[in-house]
DNA sequence: ATAAATTCATTCGTATACAAACGGATTTTG
DNA sequence: CAAAATCCGTTTGTATACGAATGAATTTAT
């Protein structure tokens, strides 16, 4: 039971402190669940990217948006949305106008095509939502989104 | 109590279907969640990005590996470890060599300042982690990093 | 009403991320 | 052993991600 009989494993440091194991960090788990996750989401989904794929889906649940407020509603900062945005209205899946009463503002909103393509993909996606925490039970899955939203 | 009663919010949808929240998925949780880990990484430590220091970290580890050994111990594809490789080379905290045995192989070890900084930086990284989990009891945290490492 | 602060969209620079294709080296297999 | 399969590192191309700086427009504070 004597903490310095234990012989050190880790290269010049003391036994009492616990090493510092990348796989035990928060950090590395949640990239690793956000790769597998979006693996599972490449699989499934070819026609848009995760980002353009959450951009439609924004619209679709909140109507035309300026860029900027799109950008928070999405968790994008202004320069990433803009790239998203263009790549979008490159394929005609969003249109862009400004805003009369605001000349800083452009207003963002989905073409038909773009409605009719998000239409198509949101079962999908439910599936890959289902997919990605298929390794949980229900009960694991409720415990764990609550405190996922916790952390964000 | 009538599902039919209840007037449709959505826009063209049918009342029976739940509507598509992009704030619900678990996509998007986990990359809010990672968004604040970043910020408080970055908050804490500059002088290297979050996948620098896990480079530094696994190097620490495990000792010099050979650059895709490397990739896969902290998740990265072999092009995206070679970029944070040349960037460590280029401030001299890692340095190569190539593998007498296997000629396709180059292997990635600290130098003294890498190992040095590194130790530096190790107790600010524990308390990063704790940081981003402080929204949770300690009880949480161990069931969510319980449900998370089963997600990757 | 006007100076100050804020917001909006854009641009630049740096750093992941990953698919795909490549040539060279090693291992596996028939 | 020789062909096939695999592994290694590299390069190219596309798509996030975000800090910082900018100019134009709007709002706030005085």
């Amino acid at each position: 039971m004597n903490k310095t009989d234990k012989p050190s494993a880790d290269a010049g440091q003391t036994s009492g402190v616990p090493p510092y194991r990348l796989d035990d960090q928060i950090g590395h788990l949640l990239r690793r669940a956000t790769q597998r996750h979006l693996s599972i989401y490449g699989q499934a989904i070819n026609a848009l990217t995760p980002m353009q794929f959450a951009t439609l889906a924004k619209l679709t649940e909140a109507g035309a948006l300026s860029q900027n407020a799109l950008g928070r509603l999405t968790a994008m900062d202004g320069a990433t949305i803009k790239g998203v945005v263009d790549r979008l209205k490159k394929q005609e899946l969003v249109q862009t106008q400004s805003d009369k009463t605001d000349r800083r503002r452009t207003i963002v909103s989905l073409t038909s095509q773009g409605r009719e393509l998000l239409a198509d993909l949101t079962d999908t996606a439910r599936q890959i939502t289902d997919d990605t925490l298929r390794p949980l039970t229900d009960s694991e899955q409720a415990i764990f989104l609550h405190l996922l939203r916790k952390l964000t």
